[in-house]
DNA sequence: CCTTTAACTTACTAAAAGTTAGTAAATATA
DNA sequence: TATATTTACTAACTTTTAGTAAGTTAAAGG
């Protein structure tokens, strides 16, 4: 009954859960939400886990969804800029409700982890 | 200054989304607030996909983190229910949010990625 | 005493994700 | 002349995650 869930390729909520549920798309677009825009190295500065290929491919994906824009300037060295698509805006409201229901739950959440692993 | 935000060990975002966005929770998650009573093989026939090691190890993180709760019977052979806790309760509708906002947006995201792809 | 059943567990394999280091390209500056 | 700048891409490698298949447990029924 539930098994189209379970069906990545048709099924809407696993599709864009594995790309927002992946290691940095979140905090991405969280961080353009409040940046507005911003170049490639300046990303990088803000979350400095990131690798280059990470950063890269994942700005690639959300691009792909158009959930993210690049404007890029014809320039050496080369300028790039990235800001939230009226799509990605929409998004933004559903990832910041789950932002705050994990800060609220967070403290009690990992009780639970170092109570349960006794 | 958002770089907490990448540090997995102390961030609530990150925290929680490694758990919620991994490849079956949220689904589990969904399920069980559906059906509210659950045993281990009436999960297992209803998300056929998932192999008995992944859904024994992610209800075992859900019940780490009280979100599933777990109750024993002791019997042989083994029954063993699941069900959503009180805060397991409280992230449903943070979930259905972000359920509701795929749907709505599947289609249109489908046709970004094949128009991106050409 | 052998099979059945539910809920796992373990050992192994395969696939996905992430890391690191190196490359490119035009111009401005040291 | 050499070097830094900026945004990538690529290749080689390591780590993490997921999947498969077989085994475990324990009581009851035939």
């Amino acid at each position: 009954m539930l098994n189209k869930f379970a069906d990545v390729e048709n099924c809407p909520i696993r599709n864009i859960l594995d790309r927002i549920g992946d290691k940095w798309s979140m905090l991405i677009l969280l961080l353009l939400n409040e940046e507005q825009v911003m170049r490639f190295n300046e990303i990088h500065k803000s979350i400095d886990s990131i690798s280059q290929k990470m950063l890269s491919s994942t700005l690639k994906s959300l691009e792909a969804d158009d959930l993210v824009q690049r404007k890029i300037y014809p320039e050496i060295p080369p300028k790039v800029e990235y800001r939230l698509t009226e799509r990605g805006k929409s998004l933004i409201p559903h990832l910041q409700s789950l932002v705050n229901w994990a800060s609220v739950n967070f403290e009690d959440i990992s009780n639970s982890r170092l109570q349960y692993a006794k």
